[in-house]
RNA sequence: GGUCGGUUAACCGAGUGGCUAGGUAGCGGUCUGCAAAACCGUUUACGGCGGUUCGAAUCCGCCACCGACCUCCA
């Protein structure tokens, strides 16, 4: 299985060609959300990569195997949160219980992304469901001697760790540095160094979500569902593991720690990182308060917002930039979004009325090269984005009659089409099925009839009635030189 | 403080040692009864200061500013 794609990996910091350990099957995992709350447009930029990234191995043909987990164990608040965490703190508030909560929050992911039109993962692993083999994982660790156990709890064993193998080769963290800048919080007296990571933490009395285990009732660590679930589905060794650049350190520096600890070898052959959105100027994130969910921007009710940006626009909107770059919000962004977004649903509109001509005078099949080149280099959906308006220009143009295109290549840029904006780019037209289409036409065909009556009477005060009378119900209206058409706004 | 990354026109956002990125907005034109759309043309750039080079926004050095991570985070 031949192909040219190159990623950047983080763990060497270099575009490498991609090559699969198992062709043509790719195993490929992603840290989804924790949840507790309303997914936002953060959430949204994993998703949406990834997708692309599915989408685009499963367009080259791999048989992609794609988990992306959901944590349902709720993490500690922090280190001093004695006991509390987000998921149980959010049930008291609520009174639900913690599954409840778990269950509402899941549902809602799931229905934004669904609305981003992103396809569902080949597993949806949930941590509560894996506490077996994440026990079993722990046990791995403390056999091979990178752990130790304290009153009930088990904490990785990272100075001993890294005598033998090296912490911090993700991140670029250095030990000594490590121990000299990190913070001393309450309730860490246990470990025997700060640096030191839970694999099990024993329950306090008022903890709700627990599970026995040789150590205590308890629940398992921060970076132990990641490790421990990868492996069951993808194997000891897999091909991708993607996830946001926040979780590079301390998340997936620990991941490597316990695979290697457990079973002395690195788990993952290309790491991904999606970098952030940002809000003015600053990282959105939920312990930041600065987040505008998804349910808002589909709605436009958030103060920030100046309008509703449909799901396709804030999909465009990611696409448009490189998924290693930040983002800035801001409704002019999102507005130009919107605008590009739909002058490409209506070229592909446009494209399937094209009439092919004995001859081209446009070269497709190069057009087609810079589009695989593009998503060959590392994913670049903004240069491929680029190509496609290349592609829109010859469409519209083909359209006035000033370029011509053969019949080969006119299927050949419907199908360059159908591929790269549809299939690859996860891009959907939000206006078909609306409403029934069958019956607007049908009305709109009398309406433009009874219109050139009146323009043909010269009675442009009656026309301009219709077309404004039309355009306050949401339809345009479009004169050519012979007849007319309509859109939606 | 440590580590890493960024600074491109009105806004967003690619890229490259010399050749138009693209989108949105603006301006002019074609078309049109008018308008919209489309098409054509077009104005604002590469944080600052040095250096390498025939040539740098692109390489190197210094400086400034911004951000991420170092604590749960997509």
């Amino acid at each position: 299985m031949d192909n040219n794609f190159t990623i950047y990996n983080s763990l060497t910091r270099k575009k490498e060609p991609f090559k699969p350990l198992h062709p043509p099957f790719v195993g490929l995992y992603v840290c989804g959300p924790t949840v507790y709350s309303d997914p936002h447009l953060g959430h949204a930029r994993p998703a949406v990569t990834f997708d692309m990234l599915y989408r685009y191995l499963t367009h080259l043909e791999y048989k992609v195997r794609y988990v992306r987990n959901i944590t349902d164990v709720g993490h500690l608040e922090n280190d001093a949160d004695e006991g509390e965490d987000k998921i149980e703190k959010k049930a008291r508030l609520e009174h639900l219980e913690p599954m409840e909560v778990v269950q509402k929050y899941i549902n809602s992911f799931q229905k934004n992304m669904e609305e981003l039109n992103t396809l569902h993962p080949s597993i949806e692993p949930r941590a509560s469901g894996h506490i077996i083999e994440q026990q079993e994982l722990i046990r791995e660790i403390l056999e091979k001697g990178y752990a130790y156990e304290v009153n009930g709890s088990v904490y990785f064993d990272v100075l001993k760790y890294s005598k033998k193998f090296k912490y911090g080769k993700l991140s670029g963290r250095v030990l000594e540095e490590l121990q000299a800048n990190t913070r001393t919080l309450e309730g860490q007296e246990e470990k025997r160094n700060p640096f030191d990571f839970a694999l099990w933490k024993k329950a306090t009395p008022e903890h709700l979500m627990r599970w026995s285990s040789p150590w205590s009732e308890g629940s398992p660590g921060w970076h132990l569902e990641c490790s421990a679930m990868s492996t069951k589905y993808l194997g000891e060794v897999f091909d991708i593991h993607g996830g946001g650049m926040d979780l590079l350190f301390p998340h997936h520096e620990c991941e490597i720690a316990q695979s290697t600890a457990a079973k002395g070898k690195e788990s993952v052959r290309y790491w991904m990182h999606n970098n952030m959105i940002t809000i003015n100027g600053q990282k959105m994130a939920r312990s930041l308060g600065n987040f505008i969910t998804l349910e808002q921007f589909f709605s436009g009710d958030h103060p920030l917002l100046k309008q509703a940006y449909s799901p396709m626009t804030i999909r465009f909107f990611l696409l448009q930039a490189h998924y290693r770059s930040t983002i800035d919000f801001s409704n002019e962004a999102l507005q130009a979004a919107e605008k590009g977004f739909q002058k490409l649903m209506k070229a592909t509109e446009t494209l399937d009325k094209l009439k092919p001509s004995l001859a081209s005078s446009i070269d497709i099949s190069s057009l087609r090269k810079n589009c695989y080149e593009a998503m060959d280099d590392d994913l670049s959906s903004s240069v491929l984005l680029s190509y496609l308006f290349e592609g829109v220009k010859y469409i519209n143009s083909v359209s006035d009659g000033t370029e011509k295109l053969s019949s080969n290549d006119l299927e050949s840029l419907k199908s360059l089409f159908n591929v790269f904006v549809f299939d690859i780019l996860g891009l959907k037209d939000e206006t078909a099925g609306r409403c029934d289409e069958k019956l607007t036409d049908d009305l709109m065909k009398i309406i433009i009839d009874l219109r050139q009556d009146a323009k043909n009477k010269k009675e442009w005060a009656a026309s301009d009635k219709i077309r404004e009378e039309l355009k306050n119900a949401g339809i345009i209206l479009k004169d050519l030189k012979d007849g007319a058409e309509w859109e939606r706004e």
